[in-house]
DNA sequence: AATAAATTTATAAGGATTACAAATTTATAG
DNA sequence: CTATAAATTTGTAATCCTTATAAATTTATT
């Protein structure tokens, strides 16, 4: 958690594991499942996924959404004030979790020459 | 493509396979997957996830959101109308993809009573 | 009908996560 | 201080989804 607060970056399990165990060098992966296992059950991170694959972790709990630049894949936050979830709560709906994912370029990248006739990736 | 046309609903790589080996027993689970990466690159079809886990293939490349409800499983499109991704390339950025997802109770799940106290699950 | 090209299949390999039992650490009681 | 119980941590194996790859099959071409 104290890493995550210090960081406030978007770490996957293996790179916290690996920033970890250079201080607790018997630290397993498995306790940093459990340890981010239990700090989700308590609402202290937000676990979220932008390939489907590995699992990004956050300590920010606070709404807001991710931006993730395809070319140098850094994750930018920017906040998110949706209507959507009001909406779908008139028809009955109960939302108690959301995530909204961004995929582009970021300003850096987008001005990058190889970057130019970067239309769309998936 | 035809299935998940006429579907119109998010099965997973294995749901597709299922149901079209009924049909073609042959069929491998890799030409899905190789099938649904050509369309997927054709930009017909839009893989999610909201598990972080197996990826959704939606026929519907329209601009909509996706509810999942976490008690029975089902997932609802919604529209959505953001003026996040606006907002952010003013800023600079150029985003191509976008991903809404919600979840939370059904209206149908949400008047059940073992969903009574469900406020929240990650 | 023979050969080349493309597609499909089956199997293995990869990577993230979970299951689980053994080992270690921490807490409790005498 | 020990001895014992409880809790945590570790390491390994298992699981699940996806990708890699080469053989087999199908389709196209000559």
């Amino acid at each position: 958690m104290r890493y995550l607060e210090e960081m406030r970056d978007h770490p996957t399990v293996d790179q916290i594991y690996k920033v970890l165990r250079r201080r607790l060098p018997s630290l397993s992966r498995t306790s940093v499942y459990n340890a981010l296992s239990t700090l989700r059950e308590a609402g202290l991170v937000r676990p979220f996924s932008m390939d489907g694959n590995e699992t990004l972790y956050d300590a920010n709990i606070l709404d807001h959404g991710h931006f993730r630049c395809t070319h140098c894949g850094r994750i930018y936050d920017f906040d998110v004030k949706l209507p959507e979830a009001e909406q779908i709560e008139l028809k009955g709906f109960k939302t108690y979790r959301r995530d909204v994912l961004l995929w582009g370029l970021c300003p850096i990248c987008a001005e990058k020459p190889e970057c130019e006739n970067i239309k769309s990736i998936n």
